[in-house]
DNA sequence: ATATTAATTGCAATGTTTCTAAACTATGCA
DNA sequence: TGCATAGTTTAGAAACATTGCAATTAATAT
């Protein structure tokens, strides 16, 4: 096995191994949306959305498309979307294993 | 959607993002091995590695077991091999697609 | 031209990750 | 016990990531 293919690999990881970016993945998981409609979603800067945008982009997990003054960014493709389904699958099948009840630690904060 | 399960899954996409973690996945694929075993066949010091499995065992992807003087490491589900094989399909479209031939850029090295 | 709205970029502050080297723990055996 | 082998932990330095804020670019309309 080739070590600059896993060097790649880590790169597209690291581009979804941010809660903020697996937000945006979510908003955007069966629609394009503008920049406005997800800073409007997530309630954070709008510079700090782009900043993950761009990062996501350069990645080469999300396109984009200009229409006037709006940007919209999309998913490239839908193996991401499964992809990050099954780590989500990994994750609830680990924390509920061990008594980590997600619903209950939420109600704890904001 | 609860924000803490983005928090969650972000931790295990990042137990997942380097290089190295991704090598040590590829090892352990589909059978357990020692620490020494994984040293031998990547090349770093033992003490890299055993950070690394670590990290990836307290993630929740690995799993130990002692026997002797060895600890052997094997993949905690099999729905992280998967995972892993869906993101390297992403990346090898994306990268091919743009004439980042791999296989010639891997002959520049090691 | 100027103004307005949408989005991106530069930069500094802060926090996190990774690595090496050395110290340490655990097990087995003479 | 003393020693060797296998692994882990710690400490500290360097590299990297995240964020907020201000400045900037982009498109459009008046």
């Amino acid at each position: 096995m080739n070590k600059r293919i896993f060097q790649l690999h880590a790169d597209v990881c690291k581009a979804l191994a941010h809660a903020k970016r697996l937000e945006i993945v979510h908003i955007l998981k069966d629609k394009e949306a503008a920049v406005s409609e997800i800073v409007k979603q997530m309630g954070i800067p709008k510079a700090n959305v782009s900043q993950h945008l761009a990062l996501m982009r350069k990645a080469g997990i999300l396109n984009t498309r200009r229409e006037g003054l709006n940007v919209y960014y999309s998913i490239s493709s839908p193996k991401i979307a499964k992809a990050c389904n099954l780590m989500r699958e990994v994750l609830l099948e680990h924390h509920m294993k061990r008594g980590h009840l997600l619903m209950d630690q939420a109600q704890k904060e904001k």
